[in-house]
DNA sequence: CGGGTTTGACCTGCGC
DNA sequence: GCGCAGGTCAAACCCG
């Protein structure tokens, strides 16, 4: 499900999530599941080989953040969404997006919690506590690569996803269209 | 008024 | 060296 790519030195991981409904996607832009981040579009560009345009993103939850992640459509399934993520964000949740509220700042827990009767496992991402501090290179992101777990691919692995196999067709074979 | 989105231009890396 | 494709920037626009 997860791919981890280390490749000059940088970690990119892609996640393959099947799209929501057509209906919710905007006249050019895709609908992408919420992953507990904020995203800010800055660019958009159709892609060689995809009738699908690619879109940019960055993480808007923090200013100095270098997380950065790419949405494309996988041509061979109109219905999956392409997620690449480049580069991890160096601040521990979104700052801005719940923590904000000026309430508390375990909202996003509350966010996690309603998934959590999703996963019998037990899994439980390891929130970092804001008081902590937080370590410029925090592991955060990369220890979710290793359970091959993150937030995004929990909202869909609810049952999205019967397997993998949707990914492997993917995979296996990327030039039906040339 | 502030933040996010859209969209074209610009820059860079790579292959021929 | 040139052209193509991908990635980013930045200005204009839109929405809350």
């Amino acid at each position: 499900m997860v791919k981890w790519e280390c490749r000059k030195s940088q970690a990119k991981k892609v996640v393959c999530i099947p799209a929501p409904a057509p209906a919710n996607s905007r006249p050019t832009g895709e609908v992408v599941p919420s992953d507990l981040w904020a995203w800010r579009k800055y660019g958009q560009k159709p892609i060689k080989g995809s009738p699908y345009p690619r879109g940019y993103y960055r993480c808007s939850s923090s200013k100095g953040c270098s997380a950065r992640k790419q949405v494309e459509r996988s041509r061979t399934d109109p219905n999956m969404l392409v997620i690449t993520y480049t580069s991890e964000h160096n601040h521990p949740w979104p700052t801005q997006r719940n923590a904000l509220a000026g309430t508390n700042g375990v909202q996003v827990k509350d966010e996690l919690q309603t998934l959590e009767p999703s996963f019998p496992q037990g899994y439980r991402p390891e929130l970092p506590e804001h008081g902590s501090g937080m370590q410029p290179d925090h592991d955060f992101f990369s220890s979710l690569g290793e359970i091959e777990v993150d937030p995004i691919s929990m909202l869909l692995n609810q049952g999205f996803l019967g397997g993998d196999e949707e990914e492997d067709n993917y995979n296996k074979d990327l030039d039906p269209f040339g």
